[in-house]
DNA sequence: GCCAACGTTGGC
DNA sequence: GCCAACGTTGGC
C-alpha cells in the first residue's frame, strides 16, 4: 500500500504533543474525533505506517508541533459511531511550524488548514505539501 | 472575548 | 427535503 500524510489537530489543553510523549510507548489513540468526515477518513483512509503531522489548535501559537507515525488502523471507539487510530510520536520538532508561517508559503496556499473556515481535525496532505512542510522547520 | 464559518438538529 | 436556529471550532 501507498504510504499516505495526514494532519491532526488537537487543543494543547485537551491532549498536547507532550501528553502523547509521556504515554506508554510514546503511543496514544487518537480519538474524539467527533465530525462525520474526520470519521470516515479514520475508519477508511488511514493506514499503518502513515506519517502524520501533530498540529496544535487553539492556543497561543497555533503550529505543527511534531511527527507522528500510524501503528494501528481504524477500529471503533466505545462510543458508536466513532472511530480512532493508533499513533506513535517518531520527533517533537525543535522548531515547531506556526500556522503565520505555513500561511505566507505561496506554495502551501492549497492546504485543507488554511483554507477559509475549515474546521476539519483529520485532514490528507499530499507527499509535496509535506515536503514543502518540512523545510519550514530548519 | 469576538465573530466568521461550518456542522447538526429538528420542525414542518 | 428545506431551512432556521443553535452549538462548535478556531483564529485573532
Amino acid at each position: 500500500m501507498t504510504q499516505h500524510y495526514w494532519l491532526f489537530k488537537s487543543e494543547p489543553n485537551t491532549f498536547s504533543i507532550d501528553d502523547l510523549a509521556r504515554s506508554p510507548n510514546q503511543t496514544a489513540p487518537w480519538d474524539g474525533v467527533r465530525n462525520y468526515q474526520a470519521r470516515n477518513t479514520l475508519r477508511d483512509n488511514i493506514q499503518i505506517g502513515d506519517e502524520v503531522f501533530f498540529y496544535h489548535s487553539s492556543c497561543a501559537v497555533p503550529a505543527i508541533v511534531g511527527i507522528m507515525e500510524v501503528v494501528k488502523a481504524g477500529y471503533p471507539e466505545k462510543t458508536p459511531p466513532w472511530f480512532c487510530v493508533d499513533v506513535k510520536l517518531k520527533e517533537k520538532l525543535t522548531k515547531p511550524i506556526p500556522l503565520a508561517l505555513i500561511k505566507q508559503n505561496p506554495q502551501l496556499a492549497d492546504l485543507i488548514l488554511v483554507r477559509k473556515g475549515n474546521r476539519l481535525s483529520i485532514m490528507p496532505i499530499t507527499a509535496k505539501q509535506w515536503h514543502l512542510l518540512l523545510k519550514e522547520t530548519v
